[in-house]
DNA sequence: GTCTATAGGCGGATAGAC
DNA sequence: GTCTATCCGCCTATAGAC
């Protein structure tokens, strides 16, 4: 209890005060300079103290990036719980769609944030274990939503051919043990196919050919929660 | 005349073969260090030259840069009309196939030049017009297979929603004015969730979550060519 | 925790000689 | 086309004083 909020030292509250403005600087600097130039040193002068300093708060640039990693993952992941909470008394064929349009909107309001965790790795950074259970979350909140379905007898298996079988016993022991293999492996590709529709809005692969993106997009999710297995009633 | 290979001087033999080394030792260096960090003088230094000299062949880094992206995507539409070609006796659905898994083994053989021109943007570099030609050729490919469809009565018209209906004729004016617009729309949809795909491959994205990522690709480009409208005869 | 100083690099781009 | 020399900037990271 000696390090809960109110009983907090002044030092250790100008730790995090410090610490989150250090975040803060860093975050604008990704989009000027994108991660790969991500500097210490800028960040040290834009905050008014010396380069050395800021070595006390982390010990290497590659632990700053990894700070914003977890970070961005977190904000998404929060953003897509969100999301789904808000859309609890709807069928999860129309939380599905909301949760989608919560992703694309946070990705189109953090676009560098997006890049740092769904573009090009960061050349000679390799990201530690540690934004594993981030990174998962946003994942989670989808397969809650099958979930949803197949307690509701909502979910069709979609079809699955022979030579994907074992694959898909696999992904399903390692995902969702409860759900049907078909559908998990269904979830994966539409997984990977909604950040294909989103990264390509967000690194301008559309621009000159969707216009009306958002009513596209949304079109688009509701094709994908079909191919995942959920049934529109 | 004059300026055919023939008749091409030693001068400008030799300067063509400079351009070349010039890009091969960028692209090595793309992997390196990626390309916000694309050094004119590295590049230099590994060929034993002078940076000042490169100043010659390429006048400003982003230029270098440009001709990187064009070369990437000529090398992908390359590949990707090479697969079309090489299926020309067999139906469109299968020709789909093939052609997403020549996108696939190409961005898995060349990750670094598939960040480029795939990946996060490159922060303060904006891409000139020059490389829109280039980047058309893959998407003009899939195209063709829906053509070929369409021609053969192998097409489906996916549903469209009335809200959508403007922007499908608009995309379809602009893109193949002889298709339905309901298929280019959806073809659209299915290119932006292709890259999805092999950009979660080749990022890393799918690593401890997909293993037998071949026939896990094989079967999502399959339900993705069913999402365009092909229909497998 | 913050500073100065320092080591030992790196970069883009240009001028002017040859 | 290539060189040297140069301008002026940048970086990570550490040592040691306060």
């Amino acid at each position: 209890m000696s390090t809960a909020q109110g009983a907090m030292g002044a030092r250790a509250r100008a730790r995090i005060e410090v610490t989150a403005a250090i975040k803060d600087e860093a975050r604008g600097q990704l989009a000027a300079e994108g991660a790969a130039k991500l500097s210490l040193r800028a960040v040290a002068r834009e905050l008014g103290m010396t380069s050395s300093a800021l070595y006390r708060y982390f010990p290497s640039r590659d632990d700053l990036l990894t700070a914003l990693i977890i970070d961005a993952y977190n904000s998404l992941g929060h953003a897509a719980e969100v999301a789904y909470e808000a859309a609890a008394d709807t069928g999860p064929a129309r939380r599905w769609t909301v949760v989608c349009e919560a992703v694309r909107d946070w990705a189109l309001a953090h676009p560098h944030e997006y890049a740092l965790i769904y573009g090009s790795p960061v050349p000679g950074y390799t990201a530690p274990q540690d934004t594993v259970p981030a990174a998962a979350r946003v994942a989670y909140v989808f397969v809650g939503i099958l979930r949803d379905a197949h307690r509701g007898a909502g979910l069709a298996k979609p079809a699955l051919p022979a030579d994907l079988r074992p694959e898909a016993h696999r992904m399903a022991a390692d995902l969702a043990p409860d759900l049907p293999p078909e559908a998990v492996t269904a979830l994966v590709a539409a997984w990977a196919e909604l950040f294909g529709l989103v990264g390509f809005e967000v690194f301008g692969q559309f621009n000159r050919v969707v216009e009306d993106r958002e009513a596209f997009f949304r079109h688009a999710a509701e094709r994908l929660a079909h191919a995942a297995g959920l049934v529109f009633s």
